[in-house]
DNA sequence: TCGTCCATGTAAGAAGTTACATGATTGG
DNA sequence: CCAATCATGTAACTTCTTACATGGACGA
């Protein structure tokens, strides 16, 4: 994925919600942001000092207790605009889906007898169940009366997530299905 | 994606399905197997010298024309085996569900009233759908009665990108509903 | 002959992961 | 006081994409 540096303004997103230190935009990818992209702190970092020369954010620094210091990052002007241009151009539809290893291992188990179809699909069905089940939870707790005005992206987002995994249960269910017969 | 170079097993599995040149491998990314692993020639061709230094391929060369030389790869016992190792090893669920440009954007798209939504999702909806429609050709053109009993992963792929493009297009549609009332 | 596809490689650089490094705060 | 979490960075390495480079085969 060497493509046009995503990153940045998704991060420039994220700032222009509320001002964050590194370490809040880090867990941002951890939650629901994280179920279509992510990134870790060792690229935020350095990638928020470019934003930084590039003048597109800045940061004030906040102590907590004796010594800690934070740096709480918001959008320039300037940034917010580049988060506007982000948003307003076209989008390139994701091409393949990503990369999935356990559907390409699944291509290459020929026979519907094969003796691991059974157990490694049971065991990836418990898995994107119990995600599943988390992410309908998530939805009902941020967003009790369906779609919502404001944060109206969010759910979005979590319904699209939801969406997913249940296709993902769905197509291994069937397919267990199909082997067993 | 720094992991364990899954590429290279893919590879194998392809080389074990028929001896196959560089080129050939290639394509096999641009069709099917291209919706849940994708690489580009630059990668393959380096990664079949390591296989071959490894032991794990070897090729022979066929002459086509007057002098246009063919490198075709085939799998060793060690590649065998180092494949089926892979195919009964466990596999690590996919984390997030790869990358989508489109769903982060949606995400930072606050209001539902936003004037470039119903055009955002108008237009990947437009893509997605055509994109379904090609994908359903392929399984009622590849699998005409269903499930098979030989290319049984083939199938079960196929059904995995078109459950996958179904849910995407119809959560674009329920988006499209959801921002219009 | 001319364009399209076949065919194989390398190079440069961006994006992403893992590991290295360090230290503060907070609550039990 | 100790563990978990907060907090920020850098280094090394892998993976992936884009671009560079070259040439043959085949059909119109």
């Amino acid at each position: 994925m060497a493509q046009r540096n995503i990153l940045q303004f998704i991060i420039l997103g994220l700032l222009d919600q509320q001002p964050r230190t590194g370490y809040e935009l880090t867990q941002a990818f951890d939650s629901d942001i994280g179920e279509f992209w992510s990134a870790k702190h060792s690229q935020i970092y350095p990638q928020l000092s470019k934003l930084e020369t590039a003048q597109q954010v800045t940061h004030h620094e906040e102590v907590s207790g004796e010594k800690l210091v934070r740096k709480r990052y918001a959008l320039t002007t300037t940034g917010k605009t580049t988060l506007e241009n982000w948003l307003s151009a076209d989008t390139e539809p994701v091409v393949g889906g990503g990369k999935d290893e356990f559907a390409v291992k699944l291509y290459f188990i020929q026979r519907p007898d094969d003796p691991r179809l059974v157990q490694m699909l049971t065991k990836q069905g418990a898995f994107h169940k119990q995600k599943l089940t988390h992410l309908q939870e998530q939805m009902t707790l941020k967003f009790p009366a369906g779609a919502s005005q404001h944060d109206f992206g969010h759910y979005l987002v979590l319904d699209h997530a939801i969406r997913r995994e249940k296709a993902y249960t769905e197509w291994l269910k069937a397919a267990l299905t199909a082997c067993e017969k």
